[in-house]
DNA sequence: AAAGTACTTTCCTTATTGGAAAGCGAAACG
DNA sequence: CGTTTCGCTTTCCAATAAGGAAAGTACTTT
């Protein structure tokens, strides 16, 4: 039915779009924007890096560290076929989730 | 964050969005548009209905037992929300999933 | 040395889902 | 009549998944 079931979860979708529309983004904006506690980002990136569909860079800003994602080139994909699915399913109901 | 838990899982979304596009749809023919299994849409309805979102209508056809499914007021205005909380989140990718 | 930052991991409990199989009431069949 | 069949419904049974709380890690700052 083509939904990505690890993409699907509403944490999960959350994440990734945002992702998509930036090429990469730090870990404490993400969580405030999807609005989740360290610990639940902290799972779904992993669950999503497991997936091979995000990218976890670490690094410092001074001397801070500092934790990056980013969607992969593969994640990237899963995220345009699932909205893709989910595009068909609505459109079973006459309304419309494509662009333009 | 808007995502609604009862009509957000897979196969109550592909129930759902299939009903809002007809004014009753049979048990069977859902099943089949959905492939579930009998016992997954019983149960699959069974939550929508509790929900009020769904109302089952029993009946016969000719000697034989039917059921029926159609969405309720509620259960379009939900589902209806549900899809304005997708395309919000969608729309952030910059991808878009609204009508026209 | 103690406290804080930026996460990560563990622990635990609750919820959800699906498949398989048994159940059920009514009707059709031999 | 007794047995199948039809059209679901319910039960039983793991398998996951998910979140909150709290502890842990590796540094850095005070």
């Amino acid at each position: 039915m083509g939904l990505d079931p690890v993409i699907h979860a509403p944490v999960r979708l959350q994440i990734v779009a945002l992702l998509a529309a930036a090429e990469e983004a730090e870990f404490a904006f993400v969580r405030d924007q999807v609005e989740v506690s360290d610990s639940v980002l902290s799972k779904h990136a992993s669950a999503l890096e497991a997936a091979g569909y995000v990218d976890i860079r670490k690094g410092y800003v001074g001397k801070r560290p500092r934790t990056w994602l980013k969607l992969s080139a593969r994640g990237r994909q899963a995220y345009l076929a699932h909205v893709a699915a989910l595009q068909a399913i609505v459109a079973r109901s006459g309304l419309r989730l494509t662009p333009e």
